[in-house]
DNA sequence: ACATTTGGATTCAAATTTGAACCACATGGT
DNA sequence: ACCATGTGGTTCAAATTTGAATCCAAATGT
């Protein structure tokens, strides 16, 4: 479907097309090819993803990784702007989901003793369960498409740098 | 924001927690820690750059992306599957954008000589300008929160693992 | 104590995305 | 020619996402 030998033109013919002023602005056509490999890559995969855990286990990816920031949390719970804050969504956008997976069971809402605003997102046994159950078929497609594919340079590459590049976006 | 020193434990809590049946299934805290960058910086990233390219250019980083591979393409035309593969959406959601950037004046529809149902999607002159107003802005965003970032073998890395990890995925 | 500002979460309407159903045509086999 | 399948795009309703507005409570300043 996406052709490499076209995503890495697009650059070189843009240049031609549409050269701005200062060529300072533009990525070298190795730099754009990371670049779409990077896009393109992250957009396949998330679609293979999306349709494992659906058929597999009823969720979405980003309901799935709700579940497992509440269960490497202490005690299975955690503040929703915090939740929002780790699984990169909105307030609102988390509100909703959380209550999609409180009507399924997986979760629940608590609220907090110390300040009467916070809520409390709390991983149900349910939820527990069912991310137990969608975690396996999960990880092996994410090792199947992902990890299996990068040697050890590569992956090493993937956790130091886009490790920084998160450290960076979630800092300033 | 996101705290590392937490996504890197989640894996290795979660074998506690959860412990299936065979380990063979779990990544390892390196692998863990780079699929967890990886996903994070891909959802981080899209983020200023839908900011960026909303708030300078009025469009959306899809229609971005649909204008920068019609711009690349023979005649600044594709035709609508072709279009929809090549930036990874359903063919109802590119519909959806085609209609969209067309009340926009960006693009319009043209039907296909040899196939009576084929639609070409064609750039417009008012969609070659809007692409070159906005590209300078998006690509300096992607400069400054990835391509600067990395080093030469990390960025060798994205471009020949991930290239490899896109080419599977559109493959098989 | 009181007014102001900030923070945490939800609500609401509008925009977008999703996927199944559909329509119209092309293609291939008989 | 005829029928069965496959393709290319659109349509539609339902689900989700977005961002601004809102509500209520905490924190801060006076």
């Amino acid at each position: 479907m996406v052709s490499l030998t076209v995503l890495e033109c697009l650059n070189l013919n843009n240049r031609r097309t549409l050269a701005p002023m200062g060529e300072a602005k533009w990525l070298s056509d190795d730099e754009m090819a990371a670049w779409q490999a990077f896009l393109t890559a992250g957009a396949l995969l998330d679609r293979r993803i999306e349709e494992q855990l659906k058929s597999e286990a009823d969720l979405s990816h980003l309901q799935y990784e709700v579940l497992v920031r509440l269960s490497a949390a202490e005690g299975g719970e955690l503040r929703m702007s915090e939740l929002a804050g780790s699984v990169v969504t909105t307030k609102s956008g988390l509100t909703y989901q959380i209550t999609q997976l409180e009507k399924a069971g997986l979760v629940r809402r608590r609220s907090c003793a110390a300040d009467v605003r916070g809520v409390y997102a709390v991983l149900t046994d349910a939820g527990r369960d069912r991310l137990r159950r969608a975690a396996p078929g999960h990880l092996e497609v994410v090792r199947a498409h992902l990890i299996d594919v990068l040697d050890d340079d590569q992956l090493r590459s993937l956790r130091e740098g886009l490790g920084e590049v998160v450290r960076r976006l979630s800092g300033g």
